[in-house]
DNA sequence: GGTAGCCTAATGTCAGACATTTAATTGTAT
DNA sequence: ATACAATTAAATGTCTGACATTAGGCTACC
């Protein structure tokens, strides 16, 4: 019985596995330098070019960085919070987009998250969040905004309040699903009208953090999804009625 | 005003940014062929080597794969939700043991996170769920079970109770962040009697969640949490005291 | 008509060379 | 002795050309 099925070929997936293996299992430190390329080479009896592509791969995951030069090589990199954020948000992004991930789905599992770190927002959040938060519902209220800005701003918004929580794990994980979300929601485009009712939740969220009111936070979260997975419904309305009855041909 | 700071070097990692920023942008589509690496090399005018170098930093992101033979060549990988998790959980787990986060941390961030779901999966989850959680809570009272094969069917245990919501991206996004913390979690050695209690917190678990009793798999999941940093508040200080007077030596 | 064998295009691997960067060393003048 | 400039060495970055390997398609033969 064969306990692995190695696929002779791919050597540099190998070797980049191995390396990996080191890190993960901790015989290789932070900052730690491994071997040059041509002592790695000789290691794995392999040449140079396919070491490199190995430490190539590990570079994508930010497992590794490179210095050039004397005294340079490959160190074992101290993943930050802010690149791991930074690939989380590219991956989940293109799982939506590649997976048709419905906006229901992708909604329901961004408010879910959001609500989980409600309660220890309310009880954590500095001054500063709150300010932030402010700020941000001032901007999405000017009427010169553009679409980008304003779901920029949300972004923000959100941010701030899962931030308020103080716990950078969490931080990390539901930053990167809000952002993700960002593409889908900008298939809504918002009108005057419902930029109204985003700011009034906004607001109602702002207070109730002001209040240290979990409650209140999470009823505002709940009525906020419910009202963006409305506008979602009336937008994928509009669609079907437009393919039904194609708009007039502007060529002229 | 620079838009861009860009180093002149690491032509592979601007050539795979331009192709991820293909991939992200929907310029490529899934299961697109790439063209064949020495067209590449022609229209980025780099080499082959540096073609290459710069598909396998594509390659370890899961965001190509490649073929070998006539009509083979790099293909846009569709990003399926396993490939992704893999990707987190490692990401997840580095981050965790390489930034000396602590269990609190940690731990609160993971229930957290897996209360939000104990609604949904109160909601939805069907007899499947149910049946694997209870196989898992059977398993685990075995006496003969290793602390690893323990701290695995703990995994599987909560990796159904998310699945019951029947959200893949709340499955996802909770599952990376639960197995993250596994090697944190074995830190703690589970004795006869921690296993106990822990059991008997499952249990109720799994009899909320039968009941559909979204509020009883709250204050169980509350109590889990409450009852994990316990032990782990006591292993630490076992470690303290083991540390200020030395274990006898053993060598004879 | 089916099958075996060749053909071809593509990736996988190798070897060697040169370019570039950067720290350390050496040399020199003050 | 110190400050500064030039040299050196070690490492990564890039290029070139070659060969190995794979696998789909085509052809020729039975």
């Amino acid at each position: 019985m064969k306990t692995e099925i190695v696929r002779p070929s791919d050597l540099s997936a190998q070797i980049a596995d191995a390396i990996r293996d080191g890190i993960v299992g901790g015989d290789l430190n932070v900052n730690q330098r491994l071997p040059s390329e041509a002592e790695l080479a000789e290691e794995f009896s392999v040449s140079r070019s396919t070491v490199r592509e190995a430490l190539k791969r590990l570079a994508a995951q930010s497992l590794i960085r490179t210095q050039r030069g004397a005294s340079g090589g490959a160190f074992v990199n101290r993943l930050s919070f802010e690149e791991a954020y930074a690939q989380q948000v590219t991956t989940s992004t293109l799982l939506l987009s590649m997976n048709a991930v419905s906006f229901d789905v992708a909604c329901e599992a961004r408010y879910a998250l959001e609500r989980a770190c409600a309660p220890l927002s309310a009880q954590r959040r500095t001054p500063d969040h709150l300010a932030t938060m402010r700020a941000e519902i001032h901007r999405q209220s000017q009427p010169g905004l553009t679409d980008e800005a304003f779901c920029a701003s949300d972004v923000a918004f959100h941010r701030a309040l899962v931030d308020g929580a103080g716990n950078p794990v969490l931080s990390y994980q539901l930053a990167g699903a809000v952002e993700a979300m960002q593409p889908l929601m900008n298939m809504i485009t918002f009108t005057a009208r419902s930029r109204e009712e985003i700011v009034a939740r906004h607001t109602a969220i702002a207070d109730a953090l002001e209040g240290r009111d979990a409650g209140g936070i999470d009823a505002a979260l709940v009525s906020l999804e419910a009202y963006a997975r409305d506008l979602a419904r009336a937008v994928a309305k509009a669609k079907t009625r437009a393919r039904q009855r194609p708009p007039p041909d502007r060529s002229a």
